[in-house]
DNA sequence: ATTCATAATTATTGATGCAAAATATTAAGC
DNA sequence: GCTTAATATTTTGCATCAATAATTATGAAT
């Protein structure tokens, strides 16, 4: 499942297309939280007919981004402080459970991979939005290589649900550096193949991280 | 022409209702895991147009049970024997967890509650179908209890998922004897407030609940 | 002036219609 | 007899249309 060119080779449809770009700008802010949303101004934006839309607007709703109201629409979810406290929790709960399934499981090569992720994080280290990029990058393809994938669906998920959150607070600022060096404490105990220390070291890497949002 | 169930104190759309209906449909096995899902067929019965009933798909398609293939409609998901494990790993991991936070932050009344529950699956240990009933509904309080949306949310749509498998395989035939002294023991942690003790015990609960599907 | 009732406007929800694509069917050729 | 091409049918996907519910606006009465 790789995330680049499916949109070349497998066409996929109308609703699929929309929910990319309603998710795009929600992400970016466009569509506030909390805010409604208006079928017919976006579906004549985009120059399409209120079907397709409402069709994503229920993909969007079962991810968690968009909250339905009856006989009232469709309204762009608010994530409290403390959703996004229960959402990290969790996200801490499945990546770590993951991080324990590769060291048990993966192949060398995988590890490999890992590992040139984890190198281009390093060299990303300066550009806070390409850092990020990369970082999720690492983490999906610790999922991928976990080979579940329910799990892989629900920690995308709730990726995107972080992502409302004002405060991108996967990441603080001034945490780039210490967040590196827990990434480095993961990867050496993915590649020891010790299953219960890299479930422990990305636990803490995601205890620390959260610390201020509390 | 059977009239749907329209009168209900809070009006749900009427996509929610009829993905409730799939959702009972496949449950009882009467919509076939592999199957193609005829929507004409259906909407006729139903008596409904083609655009709710495309909406409640998707619907439970985000939820895992039916399965889009573009240009070709919908299936009913089939689930392999890995799939299987791989949700029955997830639950593991996510009602320890909760049933953790439970121990740690239930109400006394709360635990009289689940402790109530407890009971009257005590009883229904003769009544295979009502056991299952009652159990579901102990599993699904202890998760409200810990107060996590998201988690309750995810454990729900995988329970559904863990339905759609043949052997019922949450309960094997002779387990039930054993699965109620498990149950007890999950029942004395959180009484005890010890949060590891009730995590742990869930976990084994788990664990030897799926044994023989590996 | 404020409140309640009623009418008008607006938006969501459900139904229907139509075109493109995929599958099934039939016919033709080797 | 089997494969391949052409046609016909089915079915999805998107658009449009109609009806229902809700909000706002307007007006009358106390």
């Amino acid at each position: 499942m790789s995330a680049l060119p499916s949109a070349s080779l497998a066409p996929r449809a109308l609703y699929v297309e929309v929910a990319e770009l309603m998710r795009q700008r929600i992400f970016k802010r466009e569509l506030e939280p909390g805010s409604w949303i208006d079928e017919l101004k976006i579906a004549q934006a985009y120059g399409i007919s209120r079907t397709p839309l409402r069709e994503a607007l229920k993909v969007l709703a079962a991810e968690g981004l968009v909250t339905m109201k009856v006989r009232r629409g469709a309204y762009v979810t608010e994530v409290s402080e403390a959703d996004l406290a229960d959402v990290y929790h969790l996200l801490s709960l499945l990546e770590s459970d993951a991080a324990g399934a590769v060291a048990a499981k993966a192949s060398a090569e995988q590890l490999k991979e890992l590992q040139a992720l984890h190198m281009e994080l390093e060299k990303a280290a300066k550009n806070r939005e390409r850092f990020f990029a990369v970082n999720e990058r690492f983490h999906m393809r610790l999922l991928e290589i976990a080979g579940n994938r329910w799990q892989g669906q629900m920690v995308a998920d709730l990726r995107k649900v972080m992502k409302l959150n004002r405060h991108n607070s996967l990441l603080k600022s001034g945490r780039i550096a210490e967040s590196l060096a827990e990434h480095r404490t993961v990867m050496d105990a993915l590649e020891a193949r010790d299953a219960a220390a890299a479930t422990q070291r990305m636990q803490e890497h995601f205890r620390n991280g959260l610390e201020a949002a509390a």
